[in-house]
DNA sequence: CTTGAACCTCTAGTTGCTTGAGGTTGTAAG
DNA sequence: CTTACAACCTCAAGCAACTAGAGGTTCAAG
């Protein structure tokens, strides 16, 4: 009968489709040690064998490693204290899952704009990327400085408008590092300065602009949250870019 | 000015959240190599420093190893060919999600099953989670057989009535167990059958038997299927509970 | 009896760190 | 100026879960 075959390592590994060196290595740390032909050494298996490959499969499949599997081995039922582990193990296989559902995002986001914009200085992709990195971190430092509505609000964003930020943001990179040296005061700058301004207005929305206006910026610990976010300029660019900044401001205040 | 701060590694370390042994691990592969102290042997990290360590950050979060990090660490610009890489990456990603999610629902059912009935005989529960692993196998031998229709009908049952199904067949496995050596005609057998045969076939639906009946069964390598599917029962307990099903079909028949 | 496949054991390599032992350097207080 | 102590150094080993390879033995068929 089936329950008598016994079957040569080989046969084994064809049969449950678990490569031999695996099943000498289970056999070396103890999990599944078959008999062995005393003369010749070579492996015996049997129907019990199958079947505790199976619980080893099984286990492993819902995530145990073989430490706890060579532990669970042995029980002969499963019971409610098992459950407590198996949900563990859910909430641990749930933050996996976030963790590469985020780096696809990212990964979305990358491909997309890459394809739109031909090439794309590393510099400043890699400052989106980080920024995308450091998202969850970003949300936190907003948290913590209880402007926990914005950050509720800005993680609400949907992808497609994210992406069109992204984009936005390279087009701007790419400009800048073109009229930099230029003064600031020049048509050109100002007229891209408007451009920047209002895609982040146009991004954030009204509400979230009021909100951010009646916070007191001061207070917070700015130079903490640009730690997480890398700037694709140099310092200069920096230092022009924010002087342009403060000369639109000037001339649309006295408008 | 901030661009020539330098740092130590332990201040290195507490800014850019990366432990020390990390950092003396990547500057032992050569990912991550700052100055050094000649005299001392310390080690200085300079503002460079900080930004290739965001870009190994960076693509390490996009799912890079550490040595194509190395590779890419030194392109100064992402184009289309490096797209195609990252598609593959995404594509990888895809996959293991995929495995995350069925183990997820794997362990739901579990769960579910083992909260409902309170205990479980380890080996019909093993069969279970077995045949959730093996289901994409299952599919694939169906597939094979050209009864595609059938593996996809099966395919897009709901969690719901999987669950279903797996309570009915625990119930069935431990009526099974407590029946066990009844002669096959006994009524409470009989009962038994017939319940495991309705739920069997409300689960299937009337059109999936129609097509089943129309198979010709006995062209199929079922010896195959079976032995992706293990059978929570031993040998004898299978034999009878085959003779039972005869048993109760001839009576249907007759009728 | 020979040939070749299948099997054996043992060692080392993989990835991305982490841990530890044992020793040196930098800094601040007494 | 010592002396404590933190921070740093190097080098080696350990982790998980295998995989790969060398070099030798056994089995089955012809």
């Amino acid at each position: 009968m089936k329950k008598d075959k016994k079957y040569s390592i080989g046969e084994f590994s064809e049969k449950t489709g678990i490569p031999i060196p695996t099943l000498h290595y289970y056999d070396e740390i103890g999990l599944l040690q078959p008999e062995k032909n005393p003369t010749s050494g070579h492996r015996i298996y049997n129907y019990q064998d199958i079947i505790t490959l199976q619980k080893i499969i099984s286990l492993k499949f819902l995530g145990y490693s073989l430490e706890k599997v060579a532990n669970l081995l042995h029980e002969s039922s499963f019971n409610i204290d098992l459950n407590e582990s198996l949900s563990l193990h859910l909430k641990a296989l749930e933050s996996e899952k976030e963790k590469i559902e985020q780096s696809m995002q990212a990964i979305k986001r990358v491909i997309t704009v890459v394809e739109e914009e031909g090439v794309v200085d590393s510099a400043i992709l890699f400052s989106l990327i980080y920024g995308m990195n450091t998202e969850h971190k970003q949300k936190e430092w907003m948290e913590h400085h209880e402007i926990t509505n914005i950050a509720e609000e800005l993680s609400k964003k949907s992808e497609e408008d994210k992406i069109a930020l992204d984009k936005t943001f390279i087009q701007l990179s790419k400009e800048m590092k073109q009229l930099y040296g230029k003064p600031v005061a020049d048509s050109k700058v100002q007229e891209m300065i408007k451009n920047y301004l209002e895609s982040v207005f146009s991004f954030l929305g009204d509400e979230l602009i009021q909100q951010l206006a009646n916070t007191n910026v001061e207070e917070l610990n700015v130079q903490e949250l640009e730690n997480m976010i890398p700037s694709p300029f140099t310092e200069e660019e920096q230092k022009w870019f924010n002087e342009a900044i403060e000369c639109y401001m000037k001339q649309t205040e006295m408008e």
